[in-house]
DNA sequence: TATAAATCGACCAAAAAGGTCAATTTATGC
DNA sequence: GCATAAATTGACCTTTTTGGTCGATTTATA
């Protein structure tokens, strides 16, 4: 890619990173058209393929910088003293928020590429491919799972609580009324009830 | 459509629909082709039009179909007396890997099209738009809440197995060794453990 | 005002799209 | 075994879309 991307405007950067974003995250890599993204971000074509050379390379760009951008805010975010593993899910949940702020397609553009399946793209993604889970591994290894009740598997909860959030995500982003602080406090809600639930008596 | 098609032999319909849910549910209605639907159910392109006509008519045959076969197997496979939330899921859950292994995608496919937004497909769409709905509402009127501690927020609950268990659909999907009553087993378990949480001690 | 950088959008060749149809294969009834 | 009908093929058509280029133009910089 053309370092001198970074020279733009961030206003300007941001929109051709959201526009990206979102179409890869719609249709995977395959099914992504650069049309779509150059009159999503209201640039030219020239202009997309000036800075990334090609197809692949936006792409590349895209998960190398998502994941980073993704990792740093996640890490940032969690402090490695907690141990109560809501108060860490909460954490990370407002970390998510964030981001989702400043890239609503972030997060679904990185669900996407885990199940992308085109050789072409897979190349681009391998490398970083476990740098993330890395992250989300926290939440496994700093929790204090005596706090919980025998009767709770904590870890068919922790996926159960995986797949709740990107549920939920995926259900309110839809509507549009969508406010990234009301998903958080909505997902904040329901871990405030499944901890009463989970949690010795 | 062409009613011929119900009378091929049912392995070939089903090469058919299986291979039609499938593409469709991978990119959604738009990024669909026909080329490569026709290829993954080894007919030819002709055959395809012969029976659907277009596009937009095999999408439209698609959905009814699936929407109807998706209600017969969940209603029949559903007691009408049963009041336990979670035998009544496991009982929709049982119902779904019947159909899991007749239609692998047609779930998929359903959830897909409730998230389309091509306006052709819509109008394909929306007549039976609340019948599966309807459907699932049993689970919501059927179920006596006072089984419950105070603790739980049943709505919440609810709505949390939804995404609890498309997502582990969604994941177990993926794998190779993927097989409908291994799901069904795993689904149980985790039903199992939140009842033991959730109910009355 | 001159130079460099950013930006545009018409344009290109190639691919892919939905759809057609004459020709061929297969089933069926006699 | 033959004639008719039905099923099936795949080359072909037109149109749209694809990723990508490039000379021209606008904008920033010094």
């Amino acid at each position: 890619m053309n370092e001198k991307f970074f020279d733009l405007k961030k206003e300007k950067q941001d929109r051709m990173i959201n526009a990206s974003l979102k179409v890869f995250s719609m249709g995977g890599y395959k099914h992504a058209s650069t049309d779509d993204i150059v009159t999503e971000a209201g640039i030219s074509k020239g202009l997309l393929f000036h800075y990334f050379g090609s197809k692949l390379g936006l792409y590349t760009f895209l998960y190398d910088y998502s994941v980073r951008f993704m990792k740093l805010e996640l890490t940032s975010g969690v402090s490695s003293t907690t141990t109560d593993y809501f108060e860490l899910r909460k954490q990370m949940e407002y970390a998510k928020m964030q981001v989702l702020k400043n890239y609503p397609y972030m997060q679904m553009f990185l669900n996407r590429c885990r199940r992308e399946n085109m050789n072409e793209a897979l190349a681009a993604i391998e490398r970083q491919r476990n740098v993330l889970s890395d992250v989300y591994a926290v939440l496994k290894n700093q929790t204090d799972r005596t706090l919980f009740q025998a009767d709770v598997d904590f870890d068919k909860l922790d996926e159960m609580l995986d797949y709740t959030i990107d549920g939920l995500m995926d259900a309110r982003f839809q509507d549009a009324s969508f406010h990234p602080e009301m998903l958080y406090e909505e997902t904040a809600s329901f871990l405030n009830m499944l901890k009463k639930i989970t949690y010795h008596k």
